[in-house]
This record gives C-alpha cells, structure tokens and sequence, in this order.
DNA sequence: GAGCGATTGCAACGACGGGTTGCAATGAAA
DNA sequence: TTTCATTGCAACCCGTCGTTGCAATCGCTC
C-alpha cells in the first residue's frame, strides 16, 4: 500500500456545505442540463460535479457508476410526467392534447438527450417502462381514458389497439426529431394525427 | 524527443499481409460486428482491429477518430439497402413489401446497434440522410412509385405527405424494437399497416 | 533482379476520464 | 457533549484514445 503521506492542511470551505437531499437533487438536476448541453457521450461525472458544487466522490457515493447516474436523472424528468388530461370532446382534439406536450418534450434539448440516453444505455428497459406506466397506466392512464370517451362516442374501430396507436405516434416523433431533424409544428402534428385518424384509404 | 531505444529485433510475422482495400473492408466489416455484439459504448477500437487482424495504427491511419470508423460503417451497411420494390397490386401490399425488410433489419442485432449509432452520434445527420435518400430518391426511390400507383388505382387520399406516412411507419417500428422491446412479427406489422391505412375512425 | 515509394507492424508514449481509497473535517441528531 | 453519518480532498489505479518514430515489407517499375 505505502500510500504518499497527505498534505499539511487543506483548508476547508464546508460552511453551510448542504447534505443529504439537496445534493442529491443539485446533482440529478446539473445531470440533465449536462445531457441536454453536451449528449451523453460529453458528459463527464467530473464537471457534473464542480457544476452541483459537489465533489466527485459524493456523486460515486450515491450512483456507484455513471450509467446509474444517467439513469436515475431520467427517472427523475419521466416520473414529473403526469399529463393532466381533459376531455375536449373529441377524439381529435384528446390524440392532440395527449401527443402535444410529449411531441414537444421530445423536441427540446432536454428530451433528444433524454431519447439518446434511454436508446443508449442498457437501462433503456427501465426508462421506457416508467414512460410507458406513465401513459398508459393500466387502464387508469390518460390513454386508456381517451380510448374509453372515443368508444362511447363511435369514434373508435373495433380491433384497434390503443397501444399501438400510442407507440406509431410517439414513434413517428421520434422519426421525425431524431432523424429527419425536421420541426415540430402543430402543423405537422396535425398531419400526424390527421394520417392516424383517418388513414390513406380514401374515404 | 529522447526516445527510448527500440526491443532488438521484434520478428514479424507479415507474409501475405493484406493492404490496401482487403483492409479497409475486413475493418469496416468487423466494426459492425463489434457494434452489434457490444454496442457503441463497449466497441473498442483496438479489438476490431485485433479481430480483423490488423494493427490499430493502420485503423487510425484510415479514420482518424473512432467516430469517422463507425460513420464509415454506417455508410457501408446503408448503401447495400437498394430495396427492389415489386408492384403487388395493391397498396396494402406494397406498403407491407416496402416495410418488412427495413422492419427486419432494424429488428436485428445489427440494426439495432446501427440505429443507436446513429441517434448518438454526430454523424447522425450524414446517416439518415443517406437512409433516407435510399428510400425516397427524390421521385425516383421505391416510395414514389408505391405511391404513384396507388394514386393510379385511385387508393390514395388527397393531400397525404409520402414522407409522412414513411417516417410514421418506420417511427413505430423503431419505438416498437428500441422502447417497447416488442417482437416484430408479420401479425404486428400487419396490423400497423391496416392502423395507417384504414385509420382509427370507423368506415 | 535491383531500386523505390507507399503501406504496414510494432512498441512506447501522453492525455484524459472512470472509479477507488484513506483520512480529516464537519454537520446534525441524541 | 458525544456520536455517527456525510462530505471534501488529494492521490491513486487502470483502461482507452489517439500519436509517433522507426524498421520491415509489399508491389511496382525500370
């Protein structure tokens, strides 16, 4: 072992130093920002660190490795997406005010980082699940009530699956801002919904 | 500079080394491999090279950073993506001729790996870009003469982007394979088929 | 076959970031 | 006041990226 012996006395600058879950909340915070600035191959646990003005070694107390990291500030921005879901009266207007906020999350700095993370690391599973949980919720989920008001009203053709719909939606976002690198309108989202609602086939 | 001395007389053992293009190739193709098997976090350059029996220095004689490799790559497998498009006589089954394969692939170890590459990477822009040209061809691809057909047999609704309903199918199929974690069988892309030709409202 | 430029192997190197460790100092609760 | 968990800090190990200075070799031309 025969470690180097340390230093004098480093001074200390601890007053008022925050503990406990502050830190933790700085950090997960300080994380995103770091994903949505740099991607997440230019994140570096370090600068996270000075940034949450923290050291190093408190991040590694909390998330042993860096993926935990990521993973855990993704937790944190899908589990605050609770979409309040109000009944517009028709099932145009509900795909609309149900795709909308996520269309733009997906959109923003923040959510590309987020979808590059979640395609990226092997925690995807977890990240998708919690989203999927979020919207869909077993029944209870703003999609499984939208689908409940468009059945009632005649809106909705047997043997459609409410999931599907969901994933071509979220997934048609995702096309669009991930690879096309093409805007997010509420032009384009009509279209978008347009297309599902009504289909190719003539009418 | 002071360099240390070289060994004595390291033997080498380099009759019938190939150069040249042999190498170029045999790198590139290892590089999916290692894509696939390992992903963009854990490939490492140095083993690719190993796999492919060649030394690292030559590696990064041809592509200067790791990123230039994997973007090199990416451009092999992308180009061989000529799909022959077939007249099936309806849309249903030109839509459904014109998917599977891309679903196929991008189901695929190799196109999974591929699809994260190109979503983390900066090199994103080139790749899809590509993609997307292989398909559309500017009037040309196998997407405009699916849809001139169709137009012809009068099953195309007025006012339908191409693009669109491209970007959606291939949208859900990537959330379906990277986020869902869903097996793309032909009874699924069957029914997202139907869902972007007969839509969700009743007929 | 001799000569020549381009290509390769090889070993060593610098830089950097991930993750760990030993210890002293501090904070908050008992 | 005592006690224990939490933090800062500096140093460390280790693996990988990308570079460099050769010497050996290949393939081609004369």
């Amino acid at each position: 072992m025969a470690r180097t012996p340390r230093r004098p006395a480093a001074p200390r600058r601890d007053a008022g130093r925050p503990r406990g879950a502050p830190v933790t909340e700085a950090v997960l915070s300080r994380t995103l920002e770091e994903l949505a600035a740099v991607g997440l191959e230019g994140m570096r646990v370090e600068r996270i660190a000075a940034r949450a003005e923290v050291n190093k070694t408190s991040v590694y107390r909390r998330w042993p490795t860096r993926e935990a990291l990521v993973a855990a500030a993704l937790e944190g921005v899908l589990a605050s997406f609770s979409t309040a879901m109000p009944d517009t009266g028709s099932l145009r207007g509900d795909v609309l005010a149900l795709v909308t906020p996520i269309a733009e999350f997906l959109a923003s700095d923040t959510g590309r980082a987020v979808l590059r993370a979640a395609m990226a690391s092997s925690s995807a599973l977890a990240v998708a699940d919690v989203a999927a949980r979020a919207v869909e919720g077993g029944g209870r989920g703003p999609l499984a009530s939208l689908v409940r008001r468009a059945r009632r009203r005649g809106e909705w053709r047997r043997g459609v699956a409410p999931t599907l719909l969901f994933g071509s939606l979220v997934g048609a976002v995702i096309h669009r801002v991930m690879l096309e690198h093409g805007a997010v309108t509420p032009r384009w989202l009509a279209s978008l919904v347009t297309l599902h609602l009504d289909g190719v086939h003539p009418r």
